[in-house]
DNA sequence: GCATGATAAATGAC
DNA sequence: GTCATTTATCATGC
């Protein structure tokens, strides 16, 4: 009964790789372009899927991450704004 | 929705594009407390599940019962056992759509 | 050693 | 009920 405690069964596959570099500047790219409301819609997932080179079910991970840890670090220092604040204006 | 009065709103003073928008807020106070099922709770509830996707209450409140868990908590891992079967059989279908696409073009 | 992507509980809209 | 989320946790990259 105690054979078991830790290990994870039916979890198996969480092979995780990195985005490409180009896609993770997309992906911030939109972000910081609509901080206001980083919702995107699933047609612009689609595209965003399409442009990075990944899935939608990827690309809503990783706005799922974002906002959660930009948020966690809203206190902090956010150089990362900075460097895409201005491409766009603000909606 | 309604404003929480803690303060943490220090970043929008610097900058005004760096605003604190409505999404950001809900933080610091009252976090989700997840509770991590045990291998032998997951083992139950997917053995079950294998037998039948869908619960009766009776059948739910038997099950919660038996691996300690409430109804809600039994309710709400079959609703999102569903969501995980869909999401697979998704990328599943995805990837076979894909290899058929291959030779057109 | 944390950053990062994926998954597991939990919530809420509808 | 589904389903897009939030949050914590997990597993890996480097």
């Amino acid at each position: 009964a105690v054979m078991i405690l830790r290990s994870r069964f039916l979890d198996a596959r969480r092979k995780r790789r990195n985005f490409s570099k180009t896609a993770t500047e997309v992906l911030n790219e939109y972000f910081y372009s609509h901080l206001s409301n980083p919702y995107p819609s699933e047609e612009a997932k689609d595209e965003l899927a399409r442009k990075c080179g990944i899935s939608v079910s990827q690309v809503s991970n990783w706005f799922g991450n974002k906002r959660i840890r930009y948020k966690k670090n809203i206190g902090k220092a956010q150089e990362e704004a900075n460097l895409y604040a201005g491409i766009y204006t603000i909606n | 929705s309604t404003i929480s009065t803690t303060p943490m709103t220090r970043v929008a003073d610097t900058k005004s594009k760096n605003s604190v928008y409505e999404w950001m807020k809900g933080d610091q106070i009252r976090r989700k407390h997840r509770q991590v099922y045990t291998r032998s709770q997951t083992f139950e509830l997917e053995k079950e599940y294998r037998f039948s996707q869908y619960l009766t209450r009776k059948r739910r409140s038997e099950i919660a019962n038996g691996v300690q868990l409430t109804d809600r908590q039994v309710k709400i891992w079959f609703q999102n056992r569903r969501m995980k079967e869909k999401r697979e059989n998704t990328k599943l279908w995805t990837i076979k759509n894909n290899r058929s696409l291959c030779t057109s073009n």
